[in-house]
DNA sequence: TAAAAATACTCCATAGGTATTTTAT
DNA sequence: ATAAAATACCTATGGAGTATTTTTA
């Protein structure tokens, strides 16, 4: 039993004519015949009954039926459904994206892709950064966007940019009285600090930075949220840190944002997948739209893939 | 996409390995690649992720996998139950029988089929001749079991037996203490008669030919069941006439039996079925059957089925 | 007699095999 | 260096077309 042969038999079942199936098959009347015939041989049995003068279907034809266009149907929605994979017109994306970059950056990429790829569903895992590299390893999402994880065999890092913080300060603060183009991290621990409590990639990656650096964090609160942080900021509460890239949400927030030197903290922000997996063409895609994003970074990442493939 | 290359695919897919997966589809390793790699272009991209040292699926071939072995298995079914039909591995029969056939010579009929054919489900239709025909003609069943329903364009009656009256009388009736051979019509007509309702096509053939042979019925009592007939003749209640074919039951209920003469009716018993439909290979199994066990007509019904077709 | 299916015959595409090359570990 | 997939090339099967015959209403 082949595809010609069935598609050949439900031609002639839908019509009772080899003439007119042979039109609707694109294919000769003979041809429908040889195909029917051997069908039916391949079987062990009649499926039409036939004469010269007229055709119709047998009881074993008249089961085989809707057994035959079922079988086709399938057939066909399987092979659509692959091609719409292939070409973007469906498919899924699931990534995981640590908070910071999931709230501020990620909704513009989601929005560009959504824009170029209306048919792919997106799955985001906002989770800490350490969840992220986690769901990455095992699997459970195609990519991930987080800080470096360093030299890891089973993983590839691509860089997008490179954060680095800033203080958030309440608007008329005295440390902007001299409207400073920056400020330093010593200058900012004379004043109540205010961060994110553990475990939390940005303070883990902060207190890291600072120490390296020599110096303390003497904390006057502790938030789980970005947003809580913000606010309390804004309130005149205190003063924080937070990485640039959430500048818009702060501003939002009330906040007054300035660079912060002495040291400047750069932290490695970018994408990170499975060595040895091909991506779907979907969240390739996705990854494409997120380089097109941060072009500075390409070469960068390039030469980095290139040594670790 | 052709099933061998979905066959390939599956084979790849479980394997992992293009010359393994060979042994496995009775293929070459390199028709197993040119396979796949039709099977690729033709759905625009790659199902497997391949080295000359690895072979692992894509995000895509991941998704296809299940779909393409439902679709095989699906094929390989639908494949198997037609094939199984034909060889009557499996099947229906739906046949209508008038209640005194199918209540006494019919059971040894499906006793006989079921022995030869124990997949073929049967599906019997217990009904009076006239719903016979109508069951037949409308395609409800594909076989029936009755009388002669006369000349009609779109069936085809083929003779069984010719069945005949039989009287019953209870055990030491006057009417035998000769011991006769036969009884006469005109006998029976001077003891309480007892009789089937109308409409019954046993009933209905009866009083057609006595009425012919210038005789009616002074009948004492009307039933409905032939049991209940047998039954009240063989409590002595009165006598009665029944079709031959009922002797066997007619005697297990305590009556005792006896050609009925002067005059003999007959009336033929045979299968009924649509002209212009084939038949199923299961019923054309039943039918033959059938004609197994009716051997003594087959030369009188092939002649007329000669002429008919 | 005419219309439609079956058959005959030819040709070409393609699937499959063998031999060989390429590539990655 | 080796094992496994890819490529090259050839052959043969079978699917599709045209022309023709057969059949039945």
């Amino acid at each position: 039993m082949t595809l010609k042969q069935l598609r050949a038999f439900v031609a002639v079942a839908r019509t009772l004519s080899f003439a007119e199936a042979g039109t609707l098959v694109h294919l000769s009347q003979p041809a429908l015949s040889l195909a029917v015939k051997n069908l039916e041989e391949s079987l062990g049995g009649r499926l039409f009954q036939r004469s010269t003068r007229q055709v119709s279907l047998t009881p074993e034809g008249r089961a085989f039926f809707p057994l035959a266009r079922r079988l086709l149907s399938d057939w066909e929605h399987a092979e659509d459904d692959m091609r719409q994979r292939f070409s973007l017109g469906r498919g899924r994306v699931a990534l995981a994206a640590m908070p910071t970059f999931a709230g501020n950056l990620l909704p513009g990429v989601l929005a560009a892709f959504r824009r170029q790829f209306p048919e792919i569903t997106i799955e985001v895992n906002d989770v800490i950064a350490e969840e992220v590299v986690e769901r990455v390893t095992d699997g459970r999402v195609e990519l991930g966007i987080s800080f470096d994880p360093g030299v890891r065999e089973d993983l590839i890092f691509e860089l997008l940019f490179e954060d680095r913080y800033i203080a958030i300060l309440p608007p008329g603060h005295t440390l902007l009285q001299s409207n400073p183009r920056h400020i330093d991290w010593a200058q900012l621990h004379k004043e109540d600090f205010i961060t994110l409590q553990r475990p939390s990639g940005v303070r883990h990656m902060l207190e890291q930075r600072l120490a390296e650096a020599g110096l303390g964090l003497a904390v006057a609160f502790e938030t789980h949220q970005l947003v809580t942080c913000g606010r309390m900021v804004a309130e005149g509460l205190g003063v924080s840190a937070v990485p640039a890239m959430s500048a818009g949400q702060m501003t939002a927030l009330g906040c007054h944002c300035i660079p912060l030197e002495g040291p400047v903290i750069h932290q490695k922000v970018g994408v990170i997948r499975r060595r040895r997996h091909e991506l779907s063409v979907a969240v390739q895609a996705m990854l494409d739209t997120l380089r097109a994003r941060y072009p500075n970074a390409a070469l960068a990442s390039d030469q980095r893939e290139g040594v670790s493939n």
